[in-house]
DNA sequence: TGATTGAGATGACAGTGTCAAGATTTTTGT
DNA sequence: ACAAAAATCTTGACACTGTCATCTCAATCA
């Protein structure tokens, strides 16, 4: 997705809304969310330092339309990794959550790292919850039909099993991106095999493990 | 620790370093990292907008100070958990890291949201570096000293449960800390008592989970 | 004492987000 | 078809930001 700059003669872009975007994806790989600007969105759309306020109340808000395609892509790369396995197979598919998870945190780290800047974004926005609320139940629901299966119904347990399990996906991806601060890279500590980990982690769902 | 305000009649500050540390404690607890500025630091200190400069190189040598306190904050966050069990009981422990980085989290939300924003810090900075290492460590040697009991030894599994569990601890800190934004706590979900997730990751430790 | 140096003040600069007002298209209603 | 309305983009202004260079004050030390 290219920034798609405003021909020099015409008075309308014609797609701005898309081509700010792109900027925002653009800037925020090159210089982080923090060397982002409106101002230099526009500059790259080719079009005025004003323009952008009519696709966008704000800048919280164009973060807020990035960030909730941000969470629509993980959707699609969880839908992906389902893909690749059979449908009775509740533990391959509960695997596939996380390695959808995972790689699409890999994939386009900029962007997961604006999606849970929380005070960056509009928390209001429906669409933005909605699409939150849908990865989530795409996790619960995985687990809930590999325990329709394991498991011999509700445990008070599993509220703490899904917390863990959402916590060390969600908490491996983040340190995938960010860990450059921690350099643990240089020892080899944190740099594994994302399937092994999360192998490790399938055993969470297991009822061996109650 | 309150932001000190220079005296009107005096022309040196006296502790500025601290006072300015202190403000950006109170400013990132108000209005988020993002609503922080050095100027408006210099204001609640009572000083000047360039005197920040002689203590701090740049924003960035300020936040990169901030952070480094906070990782001395949670080490000792752990050892007073440390403090609390027995020696010997390595399980105990363990899991005495795990409750000292929430509880440092919950207690720190603004500092520790810092804490893990690379982008915003000098990640050359030696102090930084050793901190975040510290804390790695102290994970690694708990569940070294606990595997020297259960375990035979080193396995290739290791590694994997390693990063699993720093991730479980990193992620559910920082999705108790963002939690706002996916609004699980509405539905109850992503707000359980953090012992009990804790006791759930214990399992990854033992040797039956391989 | 007098020079040096650390600490704070001040003013300038380019860059920022947001707002109001104006200009130009496109769409809509009849 | 044609005027009115709405959407889109421009322009200029405002207060705010981080960073510099320059200047002033005060403490230290020879």
């Amino acid at each position: 997705m290219a920034v798609e700059q405003k021909a020099p003669n015409r008075y309308h872009h014609g797609d701005l809304r898309r081509a700010l975007l792109a900027a925002v994806d653009e800037i925020v790989k090159e210089l982080g969310v923090e060397g982002l600007s409106l101002r230099e969105c526009a500059r790259r759309a080719g079009v005025s330092h004003g323009a952008p306020a009519h696709h966008f109340r704000d800048k919280r808000g164009m973060l807020t339309e990035y960030a909730t395609d941000g969470f629509e892509k993980l959707l699609s790369s969880i839908a992906s990794e389902f893909d690749k396995v059979d449908l009775e197979d509740t533990k391959g598919r509960l695997k596939a959550v996380g390695k959808g998870y995972v790689a699409f945190a890999l994939a386009h780290q900029a962007q997961f790292k604006v999606m849970f800047r929380s005070e960056l974004l509009d928390n209001e926005n429906q669409r933005l919850l909605d699409r939150g609320r849908q990865v989530f139940e795409v996790l619960t629901k995985s687990l809930a039909a590999h325990w329709a299966i394991t498991n011999q119904g509700w445990r008070k347990e599993n509220l703490a099993q899904i917390s863990l399990a959402w916590s060390a996906v969600h908490g491996f991806a983040v340190l995938a991106v960010e860990a450059d601060l921690l350099r643990m890279g240089e020892e080899g500590l944190l740099n594994p095999d994302p399937d092994a980990v999360l192998d490790q982690l399938m055993l969470i769902a297991e009822p061996s493990g109650q």
